[in-house]
DNA sequence: TTGTATGCGTTATCAT
DNA sequence: ATGATAACGCATACAA
C-alpha cells in the first residue's frame, strides 16, 4: 500500500471530515479524478485508480449524500406518512415498502401523523423541505389536505396512495379489494346458511370503510336477501378492540336475532368475540363471527378468526415498484389503481348452520 | 399585497424552482435578506420583511433543507435502525421516537436489519452518507458489527442502543430492567405457591434473552429452590407462536412436574398456551403461564396473559431524548445506562396452588 | 484519462 | 438592516 506524502492533513480531518479533496491532495490529483474513479466511471483500472480507492479504503472516505445531492437534484430519499405506526397493520407495509426502497438505494423517512391534519400538511411540508423523489400516504381519514396534493403534482413529486383511497384527487394507489372482499366473505357466510347478518363497519367516511360495507350489501343483494340498516352499527379505526367490545353489545341489544356478524377488522371481531362470551354466547355455535384482515393476532385468538386476508407486505410492495418506476419515468401511464387480491381464511369463527328458515 | 414587479422568471421557475434568488429578484433585494428574513433573523418588521414573506408564501416556497445541510453541516436527520419492523415489538417503540424527533424537528430515517450483519453494516454506512446527526440502534444479536460502533465515534455521531446491549462497547443505552422484571415476575410465581418452575428463554445469544434468565436463576436462588438445567429450554427471537408451540412441548415432555412456565416473550407464552390446551391442559388450573412484554395480544387471548410489561413507548421516547441531548451537548455525561422499571401485570393465565409439596 | 471552471441553494462572515 | 463574497462537498461540461 502506498504510504500518502506528507501533507497538511490535520489529525481532525482524517477523524471526520475526509472528502474528496482530501484524498486528492494525498494522491497528487485533483478532487473530480478522486470523484470520477470512486464512482467507477473511469473503466481502465491505472496505478491511480488503485491509489485513490486505497486511499479512501484507508481513511474511511463515506460519499457525502448530502452534497451530491444538492449537485445533481436527486435526494435518493422517499418519505413515507402513514397514520399510525404503533399498529398490527402499518408496519407490515412499511416492511414491504422498505425491502424495495432498500434494495433500489432510496433511503425511507417515516413520519406519523397519527390521523392529524396538521401533522399530516407538516410531514407533508418536511419531506418538500427535504427534497424527497416520491412519496407514500396512507391518508387521514377526514382527508382535507387537498391542496398538498396539488402542491406536490406541481412539484412534480411522485406519490402514491396507499390503502384509503383519495376521493377527490386522481392518483396512483395501491389498496387491495375491499369490496369484493366483503363480498366473498358475506357470500360465505350466506352460503353457510346465514341470513341474518350483522356488519359492524369500519369509520364511514373512510374509502375502506365504505368498500366492505359496499361489499356486504351487495352480497346481500345478489343473495335476494334485504338490507336492514338495524343490522348495521358503525365503527372506527381507533381503540379498536373496545370500540368491538362495546359496538358488539349495541348491535346484539339492537338486532338479537343475527346469527353472523361481519367485523370491519380482524380487531373489532376480537372485542365482538369477546363481549359475546362474556354474556355466555359460544362461537361459533350461537353466532358466526368473520373478520377483514387476516392480522397475526387471527390466530391467537380462540376460537381462530375466520377472516378476509389482505397482503399487507404486497400493499407495500407494489406501492415501493409503483413509485420507482414513475421516479424513473420508466412508468408513463397515466394515474393507475393497483387491487391486490383478497383471500377468504376460513378457521373456526364461522359455522355453517342448518336450520335456517329458507334452507 | 404585493403584485410582484414583473421579471424573468418562467412558469417552470415558479412550480418547483421557487429559491431564495427567485424571491429575491422579484423583491429587488439581495438573496442574504429573503434568507435572514425568512429564518426570523430580522427582529424589526419592516415592509422588505413583509413584502418577502407575501411572495414566499405566494409561491410556496419551502426551504431546501438539503442546501442548508451542506451549509450549516446540520442534516437535521437521525438514523433507526431495528432488526424488524413487522414485530409487535418495534412499532411502538418507534412511535416513542418519532414523538421526540418529530416536536424537535428531526426526521427519522428508518432501516431494517432483519437480523442480517451485513445489511445492518449497510445501513450504517448509508446513514454516515446521509450525514445523519444521531442514530438510535437495536443491534442485531449476534453483534459482529463492532468496528462500526467505533467508527461512528471516530465521526462524532451520537449513538444510543435500545432494547439490547451491546456487551463489548461502552455506550449510551436505553432498555428496561430485563433481570429485575423476571425475577419479581418469577417471584410471583414462587409466592403463589410454584417451585417447580419452567423457562422458555428467548436467545441465550441475545442480551435480553440471558438478562431474563439471570433472573429467574436469581428468584429461585433466593428462595431457596434449586436451578435444574431440565426446566430450561432454549428459544429464539423469531416465528414466536411457532417457537412457543414446538419448544413448549419439549419442555413439557422434558418436565412434566412442572406446575409453572415463565416464557421470554408474550407471543411463546401464547405458543405455549396453544400446544397445552391442545393436550387438554387448562391454564391456569394445570399450569400457570407467565409472559414477558405485556404486547397488544395478552389482553386479547384467552386466558389473558398474566406477564411483565416493557414500557415499549417510553424505551423510544427516552432513547430519543437521552440522543437530542448528546447531540445538542446538553448532556455531557459519559456514556450512560437507562434502564426502565417493568411492571408485573397479574391477569388470569397464572394461579396461586396450594397443595404444594413445600408449603 | 485528467484537469479547470462552474454551480447546485443556502448561509457565515465581514463589511456597509 | 442590508449587501457582497465565499464556501459547504460534489459532479457536470468542456477542454486538454
Amino acid at each position: 500500500m502506498d504510504t500518502p506524502k506528507s501533507k497538511n492533513i490535520t489529525i481532525k480531518n482524517i477523524k471526520k471530515g475526509i472528502n474528496v479533496k482530501t484524498i486528492a491532495e494525498l494522491a497528487n490529483v485533483s478532487p473530480v479524478t478522486v470523484s470520477r474513479i470512486l464512482r467507477g466511471k473511469n473503466k481502465r483500472i491505472t496505478k491511480t485508480t488503485e491509489k485513490i480507492k486505497s486511499i479512501a479504503q484507508q481513511l474511511g472516505y463515506k460519499k457525502n449524500l448530502i452534497a451530491r445531492s444538492l449537485k445533481t437534484g436527486k435526494s435518493w430519499s422517499i418519505g413515507v406518512l402513514i397514520s399510525e405506526i404503533n399498529s398490527s397493520f402499518f408496519p407490515e407495509i412499511i416492511d414491504g415498502i422498505e425491502s424495495v426502497l432498500y434494495k433500489k438505494g432510496y433511503g425511507m423517512i417515516l413520519a406519523n401523523t397519527h390521523e392529524n391534519p396538521e401533522i399530516e400538511a407538516q410531514g407533508l411540508h418536511n419531506f418538500v423541505s427535504r427534497q424527497v423523489n416520491g412519496i407514500i400516504i396512507s391518508p387521514i381519514i377526514d382527508n382535507i389536505n387537498e391542496q398538498y396534493f396539488w402542491e406536490l403534482k406541481q412539484r412534480e413529486i411522485p406519490l402514491v396512495v396507499i390503502d384509503r383511497k383519495y376521493p377527490f384527487v386522481q392518483c396512483d394507489f395501491v389498496g387491495v379489494e375491499d369490496k369484493l372482499g366483503a363480498k366473498n366473505g358475506v357470500n360465505y357466510l350466506i352460503k353457510s346458511g346465514h341470513i341474518k347478518i350483522g356488519m359492524l363497519t369500519g369509520p364511514l367516511n373512510s374509502y375502506t370503510g365504505k368498500e366492505r360495507l359496499e361489499g356486504y350489501k351487495e352480497a346481500l343483494m345478489e343473495n335476494g336477501i334485504e338490507f336492514k340498516k338495524r343490522y348495521i352499527v358503525e365503527g372506527s379505526y381507533v381503540n379498536l378492540i373496545n370500540i368491538g367490545i362495546e359496538k358488539g353489545k349495541e348491535l346484539i341489544q339492537k338486532s338479537p336475532d343475527i346469527t353472523a356478524i361481519f367485523c370491519g377488522t380482524d380487531e373489532t371481531a376480537i372485542g365482538v368475540i369477546k363481549y359475546l362470551k362474556k354474556i355466555g354466547k359460544k362461537i361459533p355455535e350461537d353466532i358466526s363471527i368473520l373478520g377483514f384482515g387476516d392480522l397475526p393476532i387471527a390466530t391467537m385468538v380462540e376460537p381462530q378468526l375466520t377472516t378476509i386476508k389482505q397482503p399487507l407486505y404486497e400493499i407495500g410492495k407494489q406501492a415501493a415498484l409503483l413509485l420507482c418506476e414513475k421516479i424513473e419515468e420508466t412508468n408513463k401511464n397515466e394515474k393507475q389503481t393497483i387491487l391486490l387480491k383478497t383471500e377468504l381464511i376460513i378457521r373456526e369463527s364461522t359455522k355453517k348452520i342448518i336450520n335456517s328458515s329458507i334452507k
